[in-house]
DNA sequence: TCAGATAAAATCGCGC
DNA sequence: GCGCGATTTTATCTGA
């Protein structure tokens, strides 16, 4: 009495939530390698004499739009400002 | 023999597993308060005007050192060209 | 020309941002302090034979209500059994 | 006419910089891309009866060494009903 | 081994 | 109301 194919005394189709389960750890296992692939360039820029932690602000920057960012800028700067952080 | 709240018979001491979970548990109860309160602040900001996206990043960036946050700016500020980003 | 007495050369009134940060900041501060506190009891747990991460999980299987958790743990156990995890 | 691969009046090099960054940021959209992948199996397992939420915490314990998940099991079964958790 | 940094997961709040 | 994005919390990993 295990999982019978056809029956199913409860109300889960296996098959479903096997292969639903199953696509979600191949692409999960994607994702971890990619993420090492991400620490492997960054150390390799690390022994190259770049700082990993300024080049994941750069690439973030980047990410954004160049607008929104430059308004945010502005804001940072206005605020700091205010309160003397950059004196 | 299941569990007596007399004899112990297993290896844990529950009451002082109870006191450790129950201190937790007061603690966690605070820092939810105050997360609250803090909430409320910016909020309250908000209504007034304030960007609290902006307001985070500015106390987020009072609380590192001057030096190192300058620093770091500087090192934004020589990649960011090197890249174009602030073209 | 409400805010600053002297200059006020933005559009801000730099004593009510400033009180803003400055409340947010006595309240991370107090907030920084009770966490510290939390690990010190799991730290005093640890040392006295308790795992720290299994707390963890009790603390927050306790905050759940009840009959949720009931439901949730069921559901675990459905699917779970349903892809042999348990077997 | 911007960056001039022989002066370097900085200490950085720039294309050297710039290809670690750009790598990144393949890589980064690539794992985004799967990211979403997965947020879209979870939806249509959703939009089949299955609950997300559920489905995920499988996918954690799978992928937990039996033994290690058996373990922890028991502990929090121990802590658990120590502090009539599951009364 | 422990603290600090990084990444993942869960939660919360906004906008559609 | 529901998904989406942001924030916060949790867990993992690295380096001291």
């Amino acid at each position: 009495m295990t999982d019978t194919p056809s029956t199913g005394h409860n109300s889960l189709n296996n098959s479903a939530l096997r292969a639903y389960v199953e696509r979600v750890e191949r692409l999960e296992e994607e994702k971890r390698t990619i993420a090492e692939d991400i620490k492997e360039v960054y150390a390799e820029a690390k022994g190259n004499g770049y700082d990993p932690k300024i080049m994941r602000k750069i690439v973030s920057l980047r990410q954004q739009d160049p607008d929104k960012r430059k308004e945010e800028r502005a804001l940072i700067e206005l605020y700091g400002d205010a309160l003397g952080l950059f004196a």
